[in-house]
DNA sequence: AAGGATAGGGCAGCCTTGTTGACTTTCCAA
DNA sequence: TTGGAAAGTCAACAAGGCTGCCCTATCCTT
């Protein structure tokens, strides 16, 4: 298991799949991610957040309106851990839970003014270094950076992830089909 | 700010560099991390063991001997918050601390067999997933991830990750003398 | 030899953010 | 009307970050 012992006949170099690439790629992935929280989260520091309070709010503006469960699936986190989140946020006056129409039991999430502010000021800090690196790297670079991404997500959250993007506005729960905890 | 507004002169079309683009490349970094940790959490679960001390073991793995303090280094981490992990791996037969030869203060972190066999075991099913994704996406894919990710590193960080490839059996802390690792 | 600096570690205690369990409110269907 | 299911809330616990303070052992310089 060293080395990728498969030199699959079919032509290309396979060099990229040893496992000492592989590797390297989950070195990369690790040290990137954390330069990929590090602005939001000194914004988030100087007002007592933490990362749960930024991809709550980015979540909210991004499918406003969305129910608490919406929200906890995208997250896949429990209720309990997002309650305690979505209460500071709540209290702070940076979001606004309204009873559902359809439904009193769900409460329906939008930003406040506020919160709108807070969420632009996080996003755009992150922004700011993706797009940096983007910028850096070119188009090409960033398709297969996305390639690589979306290869790495198991089905269900690919769907998820792919449902974002198809119905931008759109409530993601109200289907029955199971999707675990 | 909501759409790049900077037409820059120079040709290429800088559609990937949209606000939207942008936002797309956030959400995917963010769900892809989750599947990237998803393997490795289950086997950690099992015995009790958390992310932290699979970083711990990787490290170690990857440049047998090193010391507390450039373990340190590499995660980023408080001294405090890796020695309470560091001391269930050592309690727990994984890891063996030896006095250092060149300066007894140190302490150089080896896997013991056990060790080995669990680092392995948690790497394996790491790698089988990235290594699923870079095949499925294609070497001209990876390549524009790897570049992508390093990208987003800032200097300090990008210096560290190119350390690790650089001397994968180096100290990477003081060299005072050089010996032997 | 003495004194400061460094490596490592312990203890206390804080915080965020995961977890489970138990509970209320609301809806809907038998 | 009644009982189950679903949405949301409250309580308590654990992992693993963090700080502060203290301690020993070991270097290294004076």
């Amino acid at each position: 298991m060293r080395n990728d012992p498969h030199p699959i006949p079919g032509g290309e170099s396979l060099l990229f799949l040893t496992d000492d690439q592989i590797r390297r790629g989950i070195e990369a992935m690790y040290f990137a991610y954390r330069a990929f929280t590090a602005d939001p989260d000194l914004i988030l520091e100087e007002i007592g957040y933490g990362r749960a309070h930024h991809r709550a709010l980015h979540f909210i503006t991004r499918d406003p309106g969305l129910t608490v469960t919406a929200l906890l699936e995208v997250l896949g986190v429990t209720k309990q851990s997002l309650n305690r989140v979505l209460r500071t946020l709540i209290e702070d006056g940076l979001v606004d839970s309204r009873v559902g129409r359809r439904d009193r039991r769900e409460r329906q999430l939008h930003l406040t003014e506020k919160g709108v502010a807070l969420e632009r000021r996080l996003s755009e800090a992150q922004r700011a270094r993706v797009r940096a690196a983007y910028r850096a790297a070119g188009p090409q670079a960033v398709a297969g950076f996305r390639q690589v991404l979306e290869a790495m997500m198991d089905g269900e959250m690919l769907a998820q992830f792919r449902a974002l993007r198809e119905a931008p506005d759109q409530r993601l729960a109200p289907r029955r089909a199971g999707s675990a905890g």
